[in-house]
Order: C-alpha cells, then sequence, then structure tokens
DNA sequence: ATGCATGAGAC
DNA sequence: TCTCATGCATA
C-alpha cells in the first residue's frame, strides 16, 4: 500500500453525530484500526460525499492551522513594525484552541491565555512582524510591545510558562502522561544520533548574513541582539538541549511554555528541529531569542518542575499521509539529483510512471528541496546533489562538529 | 526523529 | 507554482 494505514485521522471527537458514521467495532483501539484504512482512503472524499461528516468538515475547516508566516524570509529585510498585524479577533477564534482547553479545565486557567497560545496562527504572524524583524530584545525582554500586551499574563500565573500548578504531582497528573513521557526519555535517550557525522553545509548567504562569523571576534553568543552566526546557534542548540533536559521537560512542554510565555505555541517537531539544527538558518535564528528566554525562565525558577499534559490531538482535515516506497523513493530521488525542480509535465509524467499521485510527487520535491536548505543536510553531503543549487553550497565552515546529539 | 502535508506569502 | 515555517502522523 502506498499509503500507510492509519486511523483515519483523529475526527472531531467532539462531534458526536458522526460517531455513527462508522461501525462501532471498528473504532477500537487496536482492531479497528487496520479496518479503518478504508476510510482512510475516503478521508479525501470525506469533504464531498454529504455525509453526516460534513457537518465535520465546516467545522474542520474552521480551524485554521495557520502554517506560520510562509513568507517568513522577509523578516529581515522587511521590518514592517510599527504597529503590527494583530489580529484580535483572529486571536479569539482561533482555530486550535483544543489543546490547550484540555489543560485549562484540569489547571484551571484563566481562559484567555488559551485563546492566546492557541492562537498560534494570529499570534505567529503578529509578533514575527514585530519582533523578528528587528530581533530580539524587545520581545524577549518587554515581550514586545503590542503583541506582547496581547499574550501579557497574569503574573506568578505560570512558570516558564508552564503551569506552575505548584509542585508536579501536586494537581494534576503530576507528569506528562505517562506514555508521552516515557517516548520522550526514550528519545532524548537513545535517538541522538545525527543521520550522519555530516560535514555541514550552509547556504551561504546564510552564512553571510551574520557579522561576527565563527572567526571574528565579536560579540557574546548568547545575546540575542544580533544575529549570531551558526556556530553560535550550533551551540546554543546544544546547550539548550542539555539544559531542557536536565530541567526535565520535554520538546513538547518547551513548544507549548513557548506558547504561553509568547502566545506562539511550537510542536514538538518544531524544538525538536531546532535542536538538531534542522531548521534554516532565518528560523533558527527567529526560534533562538525565544527559546533562550524561555530557558533563562526555566533556570530561575527550577524549582517548579511542573509540567503539561499532553494535548489531545484534535480533529483537522489533513490528507493522509503518503507512505512512498523505497523503491520510489530512490527513483524520485535520482530524479532530484538529475532535476531538482522538474516542471509541472515532468512531475506529471514522473508520477504516472511512479504512480503516485502528481501532488504527492511534487510535495516531495518542494520538502526534498527545503530539505537541502537545511543546516544540517541529513546523511551528511551528498556526492552528487550539492552543486544542485548553483555551486553555492561550497565549503562547509569549520564548525564539523555535529556532536552526536545525545 | 523524521516523512509527508498544509497554507500564507513571495514571485 | 514555489518557498518557507510549521505540524500531524508515523516509524
Amino acid at each position: 500500500m502506498a499509503t500507510t494505514a492509519s486511523n483515519h485521522y483523529s475526527l472531531l471527537t467532539s462531534s458526536s453525530s458522526m460517531v455513527h458514521a462508522e461501525p462501532p467495532g471498528s473504532m477500537q483501539p487496536g482492531a479497528g484500526y487496520r479496518d479503518a484504512q478504508t476510510l482512510v482512503q475516503a478521508d479525501y472524499t470525506l469533504q464531498s460525499n454529504g455525509h453526516p461528516l460534513s457537518h465535520a468538515h465546516q467545522w474542520i475547516t474552521a480551524l485554521s492551522h495557520g502554517g506560520g508566516g510562509g513568507g517568513g524570509d522577509s523578516p529581515w529585510s522587511t521590518s514592517p513594525l510599527g504597529q503590527q498585524d494583530i489580529k484580535p479577533s483572529v486571536v479569539q477564534s482561533g482555530g486550535r484552541g483544543d489543546e490547550l482547553q484540555q489543560h485549562q479545565q484540569q489547571q484551571g486557567r484563566p481562559p484567555h491565555l488559551v485563546h492566546h497560545a492557541g492562537s498560534h496562527h494570529a499570534a505567529a504572524g503578529a509578533w514575527r512582524t514585530g519582533a523578528s524583524a528587528h530581533l530580539p530584545p524587545s520581545m524577549a525582554s518587554s515581550n514586545g510591545g503590542q503583541a506582547g500586551l496581547l499574550y501579557s499574563q497574569p503574573p506568578g500565573f505560570t512558570v516558564n510558562g508552564m503551569l506552575s500548578s505548584g509542585q508536579p504531582g501536586l494537581h494534576h497528573h503530576g507528569l506528562r502522561d505517562a506514555h508521552d513521557e516515557q517516548q520522550q526519555q526514550q528519545q532524548q535517550h537513545h535517538g541522538g544520533e545525527h543521520p550522519g557525522g555530516h560535514p555541514q553545509q550552509h547556504p551561504p548567504h546564510q552564512q553571510q548574513q551574520h557579522p561576527g562569523g565563527g572567526g571574528g571576534g565579536h560579540h557574546d553568543p548568547h545575546s540575542d541582539e544580533d544575529t549570531p552566526t551558526s556556530d553560535d546557534l550550533e551551540q546554543f542548540a546544544k546547550q539548550f538541549k542539555q539544559r531542557r533536559i536536565k530541567l526535565g521537560f520535554t520538546q513538547a512542554d518547551v513548544g507549548l511554555a513557548l506558547g504561553t510565555l509568547y502566545g506562539n505555541v511550537f510542536s514538538q517537531t518544531t524544538i525538536c528541529r531546532f535542536e538538531a539544527l534542522q531548521l534554516s538558518f532565518k528560523n533558527m535564528c527567529k526560534l533562538k531569542p525565544l527559546l533562550n528566554k524561555w530557558l533563562e525562565e526555566a533556570d530561575s525558577s527550577s524549582g517548579s518542575p511542573t509540567s503539561i499534559d499532553k494535548i489531545a490531538a484534535q480533529g483537522r482535515k489533513r490528507k493522509k499521509r503518503t507512505s512512498i516506497e523505497v523503491s520510489v523513493k530512490g527513483a524520485l530521488e535520482s530524479h532530484f539529483l538529475k532535476c531538482p525542480k522538474p516542471s509541472a509535465q515532468e512531475i506529471t509524467s514522473l508520477a504516472d510512471s511512479l504512480q503516485l499521485e502528481k501532488e504527492v510527487v511534487r510535495v516531495w520535491f518542494c520538502n526534498r528541496r527545503q530539505k537541502e536548505k537545511r543546516m544540517t543536510p541529513p546523511g551528511g553531503t551528498l556526492p552528487g546533489a550539492e552543486d544542485v543549487y548553483g555551486a553555492s553550497r561550497d565549503t562547509p565552515p569549520h564548525h564539523g562538529v555535529q556532536t552526536p546529539v545525545q
């Protein structure tokens, strides 16, 4: 099968009417899963077939998960500032408040806060334009003028952005969901190694972005004042991870904390990628100050190890993840080497020959290209694919460090 | 930890 | 249509 079996997305658990859409039996954990596969396929269909699910659809579409502001590359050059696109309205409607709601109930968190955190979408855009453009100082410490206000929270309300319910295990379940924690632990303990001890190559422009450069004496690596060098980032990421683990927080915890602290929630994935330097240089720079801030907070209040509970997966209309077979991947890979940016036509024929949806192929190339641009390319330098981007990916600067990420 | 997906914004 | 930031789902 091309597509991995999975449950048909976590369909809105909240709507009861749709439940009967499937036989009670198939819903059971475990067994039901496999059967659900069929549904999965139908998922796409789900939108068109006027089903009991139809209403669910609307519900879903209502949630917008703002991918973050795509046009991300401008913060550096463009600094609109002044007052930003703070969209209070959006904040309120914030789609995915779901995750937080849970906590709210459990910890009795002020509702408004929840909104903010959940508003990710709007929040991101807002603060990003403001803070990110000029960077750090303002946002880190002062929480940014305008945006900050929106997300400001009652003092003493949280610690590290994490609920300071007092003591761990006091109020709520003390720890994050057992399984979650386990999972995290596990990954943190053994998962460390990188896809390669590779020499990392950074896109030239990225390297040039930072003033000091790993070589020139200059500033304090930890000050978020100016653009950090890739070395700074690497070092910071490393240190960050260490501290985080020491403090007993999972990547997911941090992501949520950032949300409560700055109104900008991030997923475990993002934190993970940050630690592994798998984000673009620019993105790394953007996140660093936030994480740095969190770290400070966490350190200072390290006595309260509280934790946050897992957020429940909410329903979202997402295409089921296609699982591309190894052989097919190989084919795609070789095509990529030849032509990283195939035309629509090429994609079509390629998709056809590989028996994949055109969209899947297109996305694959997009992701593949994006991967090329990360700070830490997995698997090290690919022998043949390097100059694809115009001979730019020259010499990997210096830090061939690449420590085995715990 | 990572693969595939989404969506906003830039061309 | 691509890039980019980001995340769900999965291995």
